[in-house]
DNA sequence: ATTATTTTTTAGGCTTGCCTAATCTTTATT
DNA sequence: AATAAAGATTAGGCAAGCCTAAAAAATAAT
């Protein structure tokens, strides 16, 4: 059984082999707030249990094993957070902290109760997907913000490591999950983008705040610019 | 902040107290599976901190600060059982365990959203009854199935110490909380009570059964024994 | 290519919370 | 009252996880 430094470990591990292809033991460590140096001899420990393949001085992946512990903490992280947002009526920045707390808990019938309680909620209120039991995630097809045509209809699927400081100013935005919008003008100078909701004022993103935004297309086309 | 570990001490502690007068150094080790001299040091520790009163060979107090500490993992517990049972649907007899891991979850928000979300409810799918926010306990006017007068009406209100065995005997002699039931007759022999539901036959409990079984008086008076 | 820098690992310590074994202290027994 | 038994505490160890400092390896810069 893992310790909860153990199940620490291996989802920063995962987080970071998830976006940036490696997971440096610096980079472990930072997202941990722990030292490289402690981070050297768990991954080692983590090794020997067989969650890991640990070459020194070249890095870390994880084994099957070690992805699908990886992918069911990921699942009770996002099944709490949806309870907390959905049932309890936290807001999207708060949930963090407490359902990090609460992915800890040992239990299958627990969380397999929660999810069919909540649902089987595909995606938490961050938008991201949950895997389901057998680790598998729910398929969508997205794209970056920064990425976006003008003039695409969209509609915002998730926010991707959202900081508190930036769901909060989405909170002020008016910006939410699901919520359906045009991209109507991107400024060449900083990158900022303005999006047209159905009704409503103009809402202006800047470039660093898009690129935290995943959207997806909805059935309308495209329009030219013009 | 408490650890864990300070934090079973304290419930332990606090647990005996409440039924026996005094917690011993090895009551207390025995409820937690740990040895006498290692809760020795933890009971130390915590005096330190204020939570307990230790003279040493003469047993502990809680300090107003510990019973207060107490009383929310109490709290806590109690809450989060009643989740479990009234909405994802465990068996009482289940939720022990994993209770005992969210009691540990730390969020004042949470357990205050938790309760408001069941309905502020004042007891346990035990019949246990939970402390509010301040530690003030729901008060009614309960007593123990072995002291009830013969022909008297009654409800069943709680049991205590409940193990999970306890529990499942209760569930296939289709004893709950809330039941409504007349004392039908004692055996002088073994003390064994029969319960006369309002339809059906009647449920014979042994008194060692009966020993953990809390009762109410409901409104219909006590019939004179024949 | 050699040196400098950064990153990773190893070595040695510290704290927490547990253990066993030995030493009190209190309580029971004779 | 003296002794035996039971219970509590202290002493010394051990494993987990963290730390700092030093050594080793990889990467970058001259």
């Amino acid at each position: 059984m893992l310790t909860r430094s153990e199940e620490d470990h291996i989802k920063a591990v995962h987080a970071l082999l998830e976006v940036g292809g490696s997971a440096s033991t610096t980079e472990v460590a930072e997202r941990l707030g722990t030292k490289a140096s402690s981070v050297t001899v768990m991954l080692k420990k983590l090794a020997d249990k067989g969650l890991m393949k640990h070459e020194p001085y070249y890095g870390v992946k994880l084994t099957a094993k070690g992805k699908a512990a990886a992918l069911m903490l990921v699942r009770k992280h996002r099944l709490w957070e949806t309870f907390l947002v959905d049932r309890l009526g936290f807001g999207w920045e708060e949930v963090h902290e407490v359902a990090e707390q609460l992915e800890h808990v040992r239990s299958t019938k627990l969380i397999d109760s929660l999810s069919e309680y909540l649902g089987n909620p595909a995606f938490d209120p961050h938008g991201d997907p949950i895997p389901d039991r057998n680790g598998r995630f729910p398929s969508r097809s997205t794209v970056l913000l920064t990425d976006c045509p003008l003039g695409a209809a969209i509609r915002i699927a998730a926010v991707q490591d959202g900081s508190d400081g930036l769901l909060q100013l989405l909170n002020r935005k008016g910006i939410g999950i699901g919520m359906e919008l045009a991209v109507a003008a991107r400024q060449e100078f900083d990158g900022s983008v303005d999006l047209q909701p159905a009704k409503g004022a103009t809402i202006t993103l800047s470039a660093m705040v898009a690129a935290h935004l995943l959207v997806e297309a909805t059935g309308t086309k495209a329009k030219s610019s013009h």
